[in-house]
DNA sequence: GATAAAATTGAAAATGATTTTCAATATCAG
DNA sequence: CTGATATTGAAAATCATTTTCAATTTTATC
């Protein structure tokens, strides 16, 4: 069993919440999926593996994933949520290509620093933040 | 006539499209309203003066100032879309207090350098891009 | 000004992602 | 094992937004 699933025990635990066989089968198949998966993605992976998996089930456990830690929600342009996997991932922004959907997780310290620096101007108590930066990557560009 | 609606005809002229008196009606409270309006906040101020006009027609000439270039539509972490005028305000960024909502407008110019540079550093042409910092404000920090 | 072609309007229905409902089923602490 | 409690899944509800379409308005042209 992968530190994942552990995880996702001690959390289900600490909040007297129960496992199951499909939360386990769905964090399996989420932990391989591709990176930024959507609902729609991850369920018809989860379906062709078990057919008896719902819809919202699927929808459910990534909410679930996200609570523990284990995942998180983003969403782009398009409003459609989409999930990464948060173990073992450090904070990063994103670089769209607005052609291909191509999704590129990017870091910059210099503005990471200023963010800070905005939220302590304004007085803000820091929580988080979303950066997203839309271009055409460069084989798009050419083609 | 103020500005905008010399701005708006030019652009519908440029399109082959026609003036209507709800788009004015709609023009001028867009224009008087709040930054950051909904459309359902500007619908409830629109009808107040003209009951007559439609949700949806509220809905359209939204989408349609933003084509001209009037206007901008911002979608923070709730997904509804907000409407914030676009003449005279130069590009900007925004601080959002999750507590009361309230909207701070920021630009950081290292930010935007960084920005243009990691465009760069990843090929990519830069178009557009969206950053949010989320936090508690000072009033809020203190309620 | 009249007219015809084309765009706009508004009410209702459709859409599409997400959430809720609820009865049946599964899990787990004791 | 058993009862209390959580989860499941199908269907229905939600909610913002978009589309449809017949009636109306606008505007270019006569």
């Amino acid at each position: 069993m992968g530190n994942e699933h552990i995880l996702l025990d001690e959390f289900l635990q600490s909040r007297n919440r129960k496992r199951s066989r499909q939360r386990e089968e769905i964090l399996n198949l989420f932990l391989s999926s591709r990176r930024h998966v959507t609902v729609l993605e991850l369920y018809r992976e989860v379906r062709k593996q078990n057919p008896h998996i719902g819809f919202v089930t699927v929808y459910r456990t990534l909410k679930l994933l996200c609570e523990s830690g284990l995942c998180r929600e983003l969403k782009l342009e398009d409003g459609i949520a989409r999930y990464e996997k948060q173990v073992g991932h450090e904070h990063h922004d994103h670089l769209v290509c607005t052609k291909c959907g191509r999704v590129v997780e990017v870091v910059d310290n210099t503005i990471e620093l200023h963010q800070e620096r905005l939220f302590k101007k304004y007085g803000f108590y820091p929580q988080r933040h979303r950066m997203e930066l839309y271009g055409v990557c460069k084989g798009c560009k050419k083609g």
